[in-house]
RNA sequence: GGUGGGUUGGCCGAGAGGCGAGGCAACGGACUGCAAAUCCGUUUACACGGGUUCAAAUCCCGUACCCACCUCCA
């Protein structure tokens, strides 16, 4: 089967098609960088990183583009309220957003442009709109430059809506708009905003509205016509129904594919900074290991609705630990070997719209396999297996042996260490054992669990685990 | 009011007309000095009411509830 996906603006699983053979190009929207970035945030750059990776991983040359909008109301504001400037927050928030994807293991985008270093581009586009009729410099002087819905028939195609049964916008003040529905590309420069924040521009001073930077940077790094555009479900209206609108009506193809992930609930509703139920990736792996908080954001469809608890967490990071022993145990006995190759039926999985939880499942089965020759004690057919599975939980950026998730430091001086004190201890437990004083066998034992050390006997002798770390 | 998605066993989570995905938990067995880990086995399902069909968790109609979007959002 070749890779299929399903198209949200087409409502369909669709074939994936790329533009150039052998090439996939994919945009997909980053982060306002108004804030830290929080768990719902980094759930949709996992799901696209995995994306890419089995992309990658099926032949592809994958080019991947994510914007960083380092400019908007909510900036300008913070930048206020913290009196420092306006990008001061945002490159904050960027560098937050950056330590996110390198805590949790996913590649950095090909290219990630700011919306303020697109500006030129931006500005042309809205040139090129004027021009053919579809966007006007507002009427009230206010420099504001506003995209004309009803001067595009198909708006409102990706989201599946008509104008005319839109809710009209309670907040959106008259100003110089010919219909309460369209949209700024370009906001007019206001008494009381910093002046950093404003670019010339043949209407006047003023600073991007939300939506055009996406246009200009797709098609600036990606070309006027590329495969996939992604982001979250809620960006679907009116972020990305406005971008395909202007992309369009400026006379370019645009996405063939959009691709869409769902959001991380926590308590019945859409993790997000406005409602305040936000829980930010710094915070959370202080507490859960990122591999495990990987594993958890990765596992389910990202289609599905994750409604987020500690419990549900927990159980994702135990399901994790038994997939992570079997690569450890198995590496002990046969050496970590090189990556092989994923099972057919992942293969499909996979192909099939990204179907992780099917992927999963048959990974699951190879691990079964694999502990059994485990238990065998047959390294030569367990190095097979054990390539296999780390092939296929490198697709998922989860191959606990990657060096990805080595977490530097003295980390390892300190493993030495605490292996030759343990090793010791058990020496003295293996002595008990022989002699048959159980006594003290298990008092060794018990002195090791109390501080945090699992101990499992195995025909190749005892190993030591940190609990909870395998 | 409009648009899209959802409701599956104690829990998480797939599937999309016939064959009980998988995981976690629980219980039984094997292994072990005892454990742990692992393996084998067992148990509990498709929101509700109709309909179509030889056959429905899956298709159709209706009802209830939930989520998202229509306003800044991954």
């Amino acid at each position: 089967m070749a890779f299929q996906l399903y198209d949200t603006a087409s409502r369909q699983i669709q074939p994936l098609v790329p533009v150039q053979p052998g090439r996939v190009s994919i945009y997909h929207c980053g982060l306002t960088v108004q804030g830290p970035p929080h768990i719902g945030h980094i759930r949709k750059e996992v799901v696209f990183d995995v994306l890419r990776r089995w992309l990658e991983r099926s032949g592809f040359t994958v080019t991947i583009v994510a914007n960083v909008t380092d400019i908007d109301d909510k900036i300008l504001v913070k930048g206020v309220e913290q009196g420092r400037p306006w990008f001061a927050v945002a490159y904050e928030n960027e560098r937050a957003l950056h330590a996110a994807y390198e805590v949790l293991g996913c590649i950095p985008p090909t290219y990630e442009p700011r919306a303020t270093g697109v500006v030129p581009e931006m500005i042309e586009m809205m040139q090129t709109l004027i021009e053919r009729g579809h966007a006007y410099a507002a009427e009230d002087g206010s420099g504001d430059v506003y995209f004309d819905v009803r001067s595009w028939p198909s708006y409102g195609e990706l989201s599946n809506q008509r104008i005319d049964d839109m809710q009209a916008a309670e907040d959106a003040p008259p100003e110089g708009k010919r219909d309460a529905r369209d949209f700024a590309l370009w906001k007019g420069h206001k008494a009381g905003d910093p002046e950093s924040a404003s670019w010339p521009t043949p209407w006047g001073r003023g600073r991007p509205g939300w939506h055009l930077e996406c246009s200009a940077m797709a098609s600036k790094f990606l070309g006027e016509e590329f495969d996939i555009h992604g982001g979250g479900l809620d960006l679907r209206f009116p972020h990305h129904e406005n971008e395909l609108a202007q992309s369009r009506a400026a006379g370019q193809q645009f996405a063939r594919l959009w691709m869409h992930n769902a959001m991380l609930n926590l308590a019945g509703s859409k993790m997000s900074k406005s409602v305040g139920n936000t829980l930010l990736v710094s915070e959370v792996v202080k507490r859960v290991r990122p591999i495990d908080l990987r594993y958890y954001l990765a596992a389910s469809h990202y289609r599905s609705i994750v409604e987020f608890s500690e419990e549900s967490l927990a159980e994702a990071a135990t399901a994790f630990q038994r997939i992570e022993g079997f690569v450890r145990r198995a590496a002990e006995l046969s050496g970590p070997g090189d990556l092989g190759e994923v099972s057919a039926a992942f293969a499909e999985a996979m192909d099939d719209d990204l179907s992780v939880p099917a992927a999963l499942a048959t990974l699951q089965a190879t691990i079964g396999e694999g502990n059994k020759l485990l238990g065998d004690g047959d390294s030569e057919a367990l190095r097979g297996v054990l390539a296999s599975v780390r092939s296929m939980l490198d697709v998922l950026g989860l191959d606990p042996l990657s060096p990805t998730w080595d977490r530097g430091g003295d980390d390892a001086a300190y493993a030495q260490v605490i292996d030759s004190l343990v090793g010791g201890l058990l020496e003295q437990r293996q002595e008990a054992r022989a002699t048959k004083d159980f006594a003290t066998a298990d008092r060794v034992r018990d002195q090791l669990t109390a501080a945090g050390i699992e101990i499992e006997d195995t025909p190749q002798g005892a190993r030591w685990s940190v609990k909870g770390d395998n």
